[in-house]
DNA sequence: GGGCGTGTTGCACTATTTGCAACACTCATT
DNA sequence: AATGAGTGTTGCAAATAGTGCAACACGCCC
């Protein structure tokens, strides 16, 4: 592994909690002020940092430009994108697709809820992996060791009185959401807000997404919202149905 | 300039175009194989990139989250936001905050129109920079050489009939703009969108963002939305004087 | 089992990066 | 004006850290 990228890329989740001059810079990477200085010169050219009129840094367009443009590239995305729409046109609530990678899940894609109350959550965003929805959907499907060593590492964090407490909870949670196919989260994030998820698989029947709908109680009871479930679990099996039918377009 | 650091980030928008295996990514960066490998090895420990079933790398999750920390952490934007959801509130259409940065127009926040009829945008997405509202705001505002020599380096894609059609047409548009203190586009990215613009203003008088108001004709025509634009620069008057306001807000 | 096309590792060489110390610059303070 | 503290910046010599090579380890197809 290479230091000198190691110690720029370090530079990167630090600036991200805010901007920093040099010399606090240095200080964190625990380097000299120059050296700090001449990586930070290299992301500047780069567009990963940006250098602000007080002369501090923060993080660059280029890497809004990156992270865009590869969420562009996916394919479950590109794929599964009008039929979430649909899928909000007909429920009107918030519609969500997610994918795991490297003991994260995250949100790729979303159709806002046509009621005015909404959701916070943004694309890009890591999710709360121990209770969302979409989240258990992910791991139920990683091969046990690998579910067993994340569980262990994971915090669990007590969001509301229903989030998971513990790796033993979680697991077993994941078990029945493997068993049936789909997954809830009744308020286990924030006490108000509940949903709806179900896989979207590959042609070797792998989880590679999954896709939920949220509403807050507010606008629907979970009672209601269960309701919805048949209606997602179609649109989850459209869409893997598409997926794995065709070959992963090979552009250019 | 750090040569590691270079070609390590070199690696990201060559894989931003689409995975690529290992033998591709050393072709185009022009270093042999075990280069590339170590490379990759450092940006895969640091997740920015992301190595899929079939061995080949795409850019990774960490990318995400930190455009995403990033652009939380603009204050004009969360100055702003509130007040953009207001304005949308009270007419419906798309609204957008943008932000210039190192030869690039960028949107920072969006709210959705809540007519059926979206246009097509995304947070983080470079802005047709020739031709939107809000880039002309943002650019007319650049000291006069700076404004100059970026007008030369620029492509003017015709995106319409209505498009800017080179650097001359654009600094002139510039300097109406500048004058009369608000911005319009008139179908010059897409033939049937109109957009009305107006700067966001920090405590030195200096343009920092821009807001717009979008819609396609077949919702509003130019003359109705242009009807609007009161009520844009008023909107975008009060953001200014908050965010010159307070200090920007230290965190930590 | 031989022949590809991958990705991976150990090693010797030297080019690249590093920390230092000295220098520029801006801003307060006196 | 002059002093000083706080920044960011540059040239240099030392050596660390990165490089390409060549050999190896796979998996796959014929």
């Amino acid at each position: 592994m290479s230091q000198t990228v190691d110690r720029a890329l370090s530079i990167l989740p630090l600036l991200a909690e805010g901007p920093a001059d040099l010399g606090q810079v240095a200080d964190r990477l625990g380097v000299h002020k120059s050296t700090a200085l001449r990586l930070l010169r290299t992301l500047h050219e780069h567009g990963m940092v940006y250098r602000q009129s007080d002369q501090r840094y923060r993080l660059g367009a280029r890497l809004f430009a990156l992270a865009q443009e590869a969420m562009e590239n996916l394919d479950v995305r590109e794929i599964a994108h009008a039929h979430l729409v649909r899928l909000n046109e007909s429920c009107g609530h918030t519609v969500h697709l997610a994918v795991y990678e490297e003991n994260e899940v995250l949100y790729i894609d979303k159709v806002e809820s046509r009621y005015p109350v909404r959701m916070y959550s943004r694309i890009g965003k890591p999710v709360a992996i121990t209770v969302a929805a979409v989240a258990k959907l992910l791991l139920a499907d990683l091969p046990e060791h690998e579910r067993r060593a994340l569980a262990e590492k994971l915090d669990y964090p007590m969001y509301t009185s229903r989030s998971t407490p513990n790796a033993t909870a979680f697991l077993q949670e994941l078990a029945k959401v493997r068993e049936q196919g789909w997954a809830t989260d009744l308020g286990g994030h924030e006490e108000s807000i509940n949903c709806v998820a179900a896989p979207i698989r590959g042609a070797d029947g792998r989880v590679v997404a999954a896709m939920s709908v949220s509403a807050p109680n507010v606008v629907v009871t979970a009672d209601e919202l269960l309701t919805l479930l048949p209606l997602v679990r179609r649109t989850a099996d459209t869409i893997s149905g598409e997926y794995s039918g065709r070959n992963p377009a090979e552009l250019k």
